[in-house]
DNA sequence: ATTATAAAAGATAAAAAGGTCTTTAAATAA
DNA sequence: TTATTTAAAGACCTTTTTATCTTTTATAAT
């Protein structure tokens, strides 16, 4: 559903929420070596979520990503949105043209509530939130 | 989730049970212009499901492609199976290296459950039971 | 000022997915 | 038996995704 390039964004946004500050920057090294993702492909990816300004950066020595308050407040779906659209929330699941209950496929019911409660739990919750659950332990973004 | 060729492959597979019997063959051209598909594509596709006896065909005049009895009792997943594999089912939506209730990744409580259903739905239901649900109007798999 | 550091930019490339085209083989109808 | 029809086979092409490498730019520490 999701492109490998939004979920490195993903996880990689939470680790940024979770590990750096504005006095404390990481690299897309750091990142990429901690969540077990290809550097450069990363970079440009946090290049891009920076460009689109869902996370910060400084060039130079001691610089690196991190979070804003304002980045924090981003939902995660945000995050999607920025890297692969939101397409996946509207296809339907077996390729019918349009995705409706009016004209349901033969698991329409069963992936239209899913679609929906996923594209909640993405929008309503923001970065911080996600990191939070993080930190308590609840869910986990990294490999090992 | 499906790739293409799955989508079209299982939509074919349900339009050769609605359309097709022993008798009345059916070439990849009316099929592929019946549900909206690049022909030549679906026929690399079609051809791969006969190789694994998922679904029946003969040559020359009055051939195509029909479905045995045996054919009709496969499952959807088995559609699924042969063309995508089961890949889907056990990745993580996050990209986490597994995906596992002991260790889950922040949607993992509403993917699993999703998982389950659609696997289920795919398993239990033979290709006959997913093509009385469209003759009787219940669902739906062309694009008019 | 100089140097070291790290992101930005951009060119390049490998792999996978999606799709086309041409030739060959099998089956049937005439 | 010949012509016709249709799937099978295989070579080829295009686009998208995933990824790497090199050069440039900004920044901060010295
Ligand atoms: S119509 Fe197929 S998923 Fe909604
Ligand atoms: S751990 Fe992410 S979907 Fe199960």
């Amino acid at each position: 559903m999701l492109s490998n390039s939004c979920k490195y964004a993903i996880r990689s946004v939470i680790y940024l929420a979770l590990n750096s500050t504005v006095n404390k920057k990481i690299g897309s090294k750091e990142v990429a070596l901690k969540l077990n993702m290809p550097q450069a492909f990363l970079a440009k990816i946090l290049q891009e979520l920076t460009r689109k300004h869902l996370i910060s950066s400084t060039k130079g020595p001691k610089g690196g990503f991190f979070l804003t308050d304002e980045n924090l407040n981003n939902s995660v779906l945000d995050i999607v949105s920025c890297v692969d659209g939101l397409d996946a929330f509207n296809v339907c699941f077996l390729g019918l043209r349009t995705c409706s209950s009016s004209k349901p496929c033969s698991v329409h019911h069963i992936v239209e509530p899913f679609k929906n409660d996923i594209f909640t739990q993405l929008s309503n919750n923001t970065i911080t939130q996600f990191a939070n659950d993080i930190r308590k332990g609840t869910y986990f973004i990294s490999l090992d």
